[in-house]
DNA sequence: GACAGCATGTAACCTGTTACATGATTTG
DNA sequence: CAAATCATGTAACAGGTTACATGCTGTC
């Protein structure tokens, strides 16, 4: 029940409408929190009636300014700092490293390679606007620089560890796929068993998606 | 519509039973993606009547036996290969950094050493998971290591930030909460405005979820 | 007066979680 | 024979996404 938390958040910055919100979700918290106009409405009715917030004026087009409660303020302090954060807990990309041996090496390699890419990409992203951001040096940056710097980090790591899986693949012997489909492969389902006949089982007991 | 393509992943092991398969997520799949019992089963039902995996022999207590299909395989090379990872959008860790100016700078320290210890402890179980899985030198671990290794490194630079994140705040110079609220500040909510009446704006544009 | 932007609300649907409900088989 | 484990299924609910529906206000 983070979205909660994250509107009570800037809801403590200062009075806004549920529209300011949705501009400011997308604005600061797409790649941390992100939440649709549908959702904060709602949940802005549901704060209302627990209240965490309230209506603080009304202006033109059926315009209602919000702002956080006493109470609200003090649910948002134990969130902070009492309530333990839970890790993310799905990792669509990983998941697929999962099952490389699905498929043949060249097409492991392939998909390690733009996972690299892909987090190199990220990581120019954000370093440009790091120096973006710390230009303006705006004091209300200061926590925003931090979770920045997590970005940057992050995708370095990810991209090194994307470079270093490649390196595994190459070093290690190219291994053959368990079981070819391949797009080319189309002969029909024919009920006869799969090559593999014993019962799926892990091919370790895994690693944490990272948080 | 990841949890199909898991299950294509292991059934393309070999055949098993949604029994079997409960216990593969628990056992390697639980840090990427997490399944529960009621979900293996509806999903079980959906990709059979997809055709994309079949029954195949029925057992014991009820016991029904799935092998995966052409049709599954094929699915499941496209989805490997073909697909784009959609990355991590949602990260309640990072989240509360951005409203750690709602805090004391103490508080805010605190919560970042204990982001810091907890990808330590994470850092540490890996470690020691790797040493024993690296000791049996299973073939079908190749890949699998690959993703203990992601979790290392990731659990690394989450610490690593971590620790940098509360040298900033020390060496910054202590920021004074932008709205107290505590756990002492018990005063009833007077319906008067908060002490910041500018609209809720964006500290930053942000950072990303890592992935 | 047209258009961009401000502004709110609801319905349908999908995924995932928790809890309920039931029963067969193996093992000590 | 009791307990653990194997084994499947359904219902209720919560959170999130997409799409629908509507209308006002300021500016060019």
């Amino acid at each position: 029940m983070s979205l909660r938390h994250a509107m009570l958040g800037l809801l403590a910055r200062g009075p806004a409408s549920g529209y300011d919100l949705l501009k400011a979700f997308e604005a600061s918290l797409a790649n941390v929190w992100p939440a649709t106009q549908s959702q904060l409405y709602t949940e802005l009715g549901r704060l209302t009636d627990a209240g965490l917030i309230a209506v603080q004026a009304e202006g033109p087009r059926g315009r209602k300014e919000y702002r956080i409660t006493q109470q609200g303020r003090e649910e948002l302090w134990h969130w902070l700092t009492e309530v333990e954060p839970d890790p993310p807990r799905r990792n669509d990309a990983l998941l697929r490293v999962f099952f490389l041996d699905q498929v043949d090496p060249g097409q492991a390699r392939a998909y390690l390679e733009r996972r690299a890419a892909a987090a190199a990409a990220q990581e120019a992203a954000l370093l440009g606007l790091r120096e973006q951001v710390a230009a303006q040096d705006d004091p209300l940056a200061r926590y925003g620089l931090l979770s920045l710097e997590y970005g940057v980090r992050i995708s370095a790591a990810v991209r090194e560890w994307a470079q270093w899986a490649v390196e595994q693949l190459d070093a290690g012997g190219a291994l053959a796929p368990a079981n070819p489909a391949g797009p080319a492969a189309t002969t029909a389902d024919t009920g006869t068993a799969s090559p593999a006949d014993s019962p799926a089982h892990a091919a370790n007991p895994s690693a944490a998606t990272g948080g």
